[in-house]
RNA sequence: GCGCCUAUAGCUCAGUGGAUAGAGCAACGGACUUCUAAUCCGUGUGUCGGAGGUUCGAGUCCUCCUAGGCGCGCCA
């Protein structure tokens, strides 16, 4: 359903360039082609509904002064039909367009007819799209960093799906590998020590307590100690394929937890064991990309403009983990996925331009592959700063940080800065400052809504129908402001979505919380004018349902008392 | 050395090439007999890191410089 903005505008523009026509040929205005103007809400209200820019892009092609150009618009503008009420020329050469404030009013019932669906739009246009995030090793458990990526991942294939795009998250399992053998190793020693035999443990081995306590329920599900004689090998694979399990369903529960859930558990393992990895070294073989030295397979990088070349199959024939993403990423578009977006630490970030390029090799459009950096969260306790390492096993876990700060806070901090913003992370203030937390803050308008309705209740009313009341009466700046704010939902929603940027919505949410606070605060909503109150009320249960619907898509409880 | 990210108010950060650059926090002063004071109202601060350039118009785009973070492995 086209947003209540988004037909306004339209019209606005279409009188624009019905105007710049006419204006030409009647000779008023000279011109070859209309530029690509913008019509934008203004930053400053003094400034109209909207303006254009349009006569200052055409003044050289019609060889006038931007404000002589801005005039003849202006007199080849139709007035009639259209709620335009004022239209004025300003500064350097804007057009400002003041609307009838009517038109607003519109969202009112927009917003009551579509409840929880209100927002939607279909900018993606049903475009498949996969979000791959966290993708952490299943060696750990999860920390700061993979929490952040879970916040963001999941809050942008929330706002997609919104938008109308047709999302699919998905989670990479590193589940083969030199990390692997590693971890194999760490299981082997703990078992070994663990049964009181004296043996070394890996230098870089997992030393983290979590493997401890794998190897603890291992031992207690094997009462006949059958592991102590077995096959070394046999019995590494049993205790991996054991730990990964234990650890894949400590990851799945932890993000579930987190209200992340994903559609596939895309797992590295069944690349390699299908022949995948092999196809793609062939294929880029094929494409003259590949040539072999000093016993490894190597990909021509550099044709990407990489520095140096790298290695797809190490002389000991096993492939390294940039063939393997290779073979991954071709899979993905296989799939059909016509945009892929990847959400990565920004330490990998020496990997995009390679992978890019490797992804061009194999005939598909890079564009259509977006890889979100997000920079490193640093984690602040006591004033210091916690070092994070899995292997030294010295980290938050994210089950950790849900207990210590909850969901809703921590997926809101996560997300309420740009990707690209270093996060310092500071768990006393988290704690500590709960209660200014903005998440509370936007919290707390829902439930102080939810409160008014309940005591209409109480008072035996019920809820009246937008279109059964005199919307008009809600006249307060105040009132005024907040129903403008709910025309913005949702281009809020497609430009937070289809920009990757999350943390729009948070903002958004903040924002609507403090206008409709500001509101409660300077008007009552059961008033004695019942014609008012009414109307007040049909305000209300739409900020209401916006409000819970934007902390949905942030993945935040909508509480309906505090 | 090369590459990516960042630099905006005291602090943390927003800011689709548009007009007089904003918000939260912190500070100070007010507002509960009234739908929840986890709230509201008021008070002010900027060489947008520096220098050039493109443009009618630059915090925003380009180049160079400076500072910080992160990478540059036959690890992932």
């Amino acid at each position: 359903m086209e947003s209540v903005l988004e037909r306004v505008k339209g019209q606005i523009v279409q009188n624009i360039q019905i105007a710049a026509e006419n204006a030409r040929r009647n000779g008023a205005l000279n011109f070859e082609t209309l530029p690509d103007f913008v019509l934008e809400v203004p930053r400053d209200k003094g400034h109209g509904d909207f303006a254009t820019n349009i006569a200052m892009l055409l003044a050289r092609q019609a060889k006038m002064a931007p404000r002589q150009v801005a005039e003849i618009l202006n007199n080849h503008f139709s007035k009639e039909g259209s709620s335009m009420a004022k239209v004025e020329i300003a500064g350097p050469g804007f057009i400002n367009f003041y609307l009838d404030s009517k038109w607003v009013y519109e969202v009112l019932p927009q917003i009551e007819e579509q409840g929880d669906k209100y927002g939607d739009s279909n900018a993606g246009q049903g475009k498949k799209v996969q979000v791959e995030f966290v993708s952490a090793n299943p060696t750990g458990l999860l920390h700061m960093g993979n929490a952040r990526g879970a916040a963001l991942g999941d809050t942008m294939a929330n706002l997609m799906q919104a938008a109308g795009f047709d999302v699919s998250r998905e989670f990479y399992i590193n589940d083969t590998g030199n990390q692997i053998e590693n971890f194999g190793r760490s299981l082997e020693a703990r078992y070994f020590q663990l049964m009181g035999q004296d043996v070394p443990f890996p230098e870089e081995g997992y030393h983290g307590q979590d493997i401890i306590d794998t190897v603890k329920g291992l031992i207690a599900a094997d009462p006949d100690q059958k592991y102590l004689n077995m096959d070394p090998e046999a019995r590494k694979a049993e205790f991996v394929e054991y730990a990964l399990a234990e650890k894949l369903n400590a990851i799945r529960g932890n993000l579930s937890q987190f209200g992340v859930n994903y559609d596939v558990w895309f797992s590295e393992k069944t690349l390699h064991d299908s022949g995948a990895v092999s196809s793609a070294i062939a294929e880029l073989r094929a494409g003259d990309y590949i040539y072999e030295n000093e016993g490894a397979i190597w990909l021509k990088t550099t044709a990407f403009g990489e520095e140096k070349d790298e290695v797809l199959v190490r002389g000991n024939g096993i492939p390294t983990y940039f063939a393997a993403d290779i073979a991954y990423h071709k899979n993905k578009f296989d799939r059909g996925f016509q945009w892929v977006i990847n959400i990565w630490g920004a330490d990998h970030h020496g990997h995009v331009a390679r992978l890019k390029g490797a992804v061009k090799a194999l005939g598909y459009e890079s564009d259509n592959l977006d890889i979100v950096l997000m920079q490193l969260v640093r984690l602040f306790k006591g004033g210091e700063i916690i070092r994070m390492s899995k292997r030294s096993g010295e980290f938050i876990t994210l089950e950790e940080l849900i207990a210590e700060v909850g969901k809703d806070a921590a997926r809101y901090f996560f997300v309420m800065r740009s990707p690209d913003s270093h996060l310092d992370f500071d768990m006393d203030l988290a704690k500590s400052q709960s209660t200014d937390n903005p998440v509370y803050y936007i919290q707390y308008a829902h439930a102080r809504i939810c409160s008014i309705l309940r005591q209409m209740e109480d008072k035996g009313g019920t809820l009246p129908k937008a279109g059964a009341c005199d919307l008009e009466r809600l006249q307060e700046p105040a009132e005024l402001e907040l129903i403008r704010k709910l025309v913005d939902f949702p281009t809020e929603i497609s430009a937070a979505a289809v920009n990757l940027e999350p943390h729009r919505m948070a903002r958004y949410a903040h924002e609507l919380a403090g206008l409709f606070h500001s509101f409660y605060n300077s008007n009552r909503v059961m008033v004695d004018d019942e014609e008012l109150q009414k109307a007040r009320l049909v305000l209300v249960k739409s900020v209401r349902a916006v409000v819970r619907r934007a902390l949905g898509l942030l993945g935040l409880t909508a509480p309906e008392s505090m």
